[in-house]
DNA sequence: CCAATACATCGATATTCGTTGAAATGTAGA
DNA sequence: TCTACATTTCAACGAATATCGATGTATTGG
């Protein structure tokens, strides 16, 4: 990942209705959710959110597939963790024990549905 | 973190600039950079940096300390962590099989140099 | 084929945001 | 104290962007 790309990332997650899209299919995990569902979960209008799908997708951050007339679009896993290594990417000078404790964190919390963690 | 800060966490990530200071102070470690030797890393004026680097600090992504005339700029690792938490909450439905091989990339790359790993 | 549903695109508008130049604040040494 | 240095604040301008309304495209069922 570039820093073209990340760019284009971190700006798409920094509008309100995109986080809230991005959340959405984060935890919608692999099925997905049709693009009127998502407007309704949003609470925008059908343009609107076609507007940031199309930003979400350029970004890399979702994905899209069409199932009869809906199209249902789903989170794009593989960009999300990209984003993210290229966030920290050589992080504190070789010194582990300063970010370790935050990496640790998020493996943990990430991959649980809140309340079933330690 | 709720979706206020996370909201002003990513539109500050999301700008070529604050990208850039952001990364530089990752990279740096908890020495951290002074106001100045950031200006000239990433290429804007001071003035222009004071903005960005009170965005950031609202958005709770860096830390500063003054030291003599100098102002010592930090990242927040703390802050980071929460906010790619925030991201990935609730992730998949409770079937970790989709995003773990995400999560464990970022374990791996994030806190060593690059060409130090595997 | 026609109508209805589900999304996407286009043009216009109003707001927000980043940069600039000038001035102010705070700190350290002569 | 006076001067130089480092950073911040402020007002204003130009550029980017989110939203809305209307229109366009694709798919399904009657």
């Amino acid at each position: 990942m570039d820093e073209r790309q990340a760019l284009a990332a971190f700006a798409a997650l920094g509008q309100e209705h995109r986080l809230r899209v991005v959340r959405a299919l984060v935890a919608a995990g692999p099925d997905g959710v049709a693009a009127g569902a998502l407007a309704d979960a949003v609470g925008i209008a059908g343009n609107t959110l076609s507007f940031h799908l199309k930003e979400l997708s350029h970004a890399g951050l979702v994905a899209s597939r069409r199932e009869g007339r809906s199209v249902i679009y789903t989170a794009a896993y593989a960009g999300l963790s990209d984003l993210i290594r290229f966030l920290m990417r050589d992080c504190c000078q070789g010194r582990p024990e300063v970010c370790a404790p935050a990496v640790e964190a998020l493996a943990l919390a990430a991959c649980c549905p809140a309340g079933d963690r330690p």
